[in-house]
DNA sequence: GCACATGATGTCAGTTACTGTCATCAACTC
DNA sequence: GAGTTGATGACAGTAACTGACATCATGTGC
């Protein structure tokens, strides 16, 4: 048994949600999260910045799925309509299969303030790339900051339906209703 | 030179600032804070939870003034409304001689991450009580938590631009001011 | 004035997250 | 098959944070 199993940042990021699921964030060390990917605990520093970061590993794709669907919007698209469509894009990641594992990752993530700071941090670079997307299609300030925070509440509350409805419905669908709700409400 | 110096917590909170504009957050640590406030390490701790918490003390209190606000708001008043009732009040903290002291503590946040993680969350925490707050005013859901969001993107525009304007210009003043362009977005 | 309770602080030992440095080993190149 | 490259191990060190216990200032009852 050499070193050099595949894919080393895979097992850390297994091993850590397994472990942050049975024991709790706080109780789990990273050197017991190393031992379990068959690795030593320098390595994990390694492959992530912090005890934190390995369950946000993918934020950085999300992001980049998202802001691209926007960049590929019809020009037509107005800025909410923009953002839609870039939500949607992330049911490519949030595909049913993955549900278990969202479900898993978000019961930790709610249980430790700690984790919901870094959550917090992450839906705040999103929110700064979709205002700059909605920039680069010739949305004006403070239009463009405006609505991509509004894109963000769409997110949270898709997010969440998603997870929480039992089908198996496509979080596309949970986006578009989300949207529908927000329709309404700024109607009001 | 006895033990039992006034305001212990106010001296560390002092130190703390001071050190972290002069040489960074990261490149200080909690026994020079401590030292300079004629204290322990072992006591800041008893005083602030972590490193971080000794910029924040005075958030709850912050959230009170405002949620009280909001719950005092006339009848009357629409729930974005009662919403700027609470932030307007909350000038009783920002007022224009506590500017400079604001201007230093947000330097230093903007220049460290986790420091902005802390920050964040302490806003998703304002955001929870004024959707709260305005339950009990008998706004529905999901009605009640828009309008809390929006309210804080409303609070970092105008504290955002109240820290900027070179002039003493009253924290009210730039609720009242980011409120009109909130609406203006809305209205577009 | 004095014993006593109370609360804030000091002291000290310990755990753990995180970093710097250098050695080691697997895979790849020529 | 020797050298290069990149990932990992080993080890020492710093600093955040915690638990346990001692100590001291202050107030209270007498």
């Amino acid at each position: 048994m050499g070193r050099w199993q595949p894919d080393a940042t895979g097992r850390l990021q297994q091993a850590a949600l397994e472990l942050y699921a049975e024991r709790g964030y706080e109780q789990t060390t990273v050197a017991e999260i190393s031992e379990r990917a068959g690795l030593t605990e320098r390595t994990f520093f390694r492959h992530f910045a912090d005890k934190r970061e390995v369950l946000f590993r993918g934020s950085e794709e999300l992001q980049q799925l998202i802001v691209d669907a926007v960049d590929g919007a019809p020009a037509s698209a107005t800025p909410i309509e923009a953002i839609a469509v870039g939500l949607q894009a992330a049911g490519a990641i949030f595909d049913p299969d993955r549900r278990p594992h969202s479900l898993t990752r978000q019961s930790v993530i709610d249980a430790n303030p700690g984790l919901q700071e870094r959550e917090l941090i992450k839906l705040a670079r999103l929110a700064a790339a979709l205002a700059d997307a909605l920039r680069r299609r010739g949305v004006q300030d403070p239009a463009a900051g405006l609505t991509a925070e509004t894109g963000i509440a769409v997110f949270r509350v898709a997010f969440e339906h998603w997870l929480r409805h039992d089908s198996d419905q496509h979080f596309e669908d949970s986006v578009r209703e989300a949207i529908a709700e927000l329709r309404t409400v700024a109607a009001s």
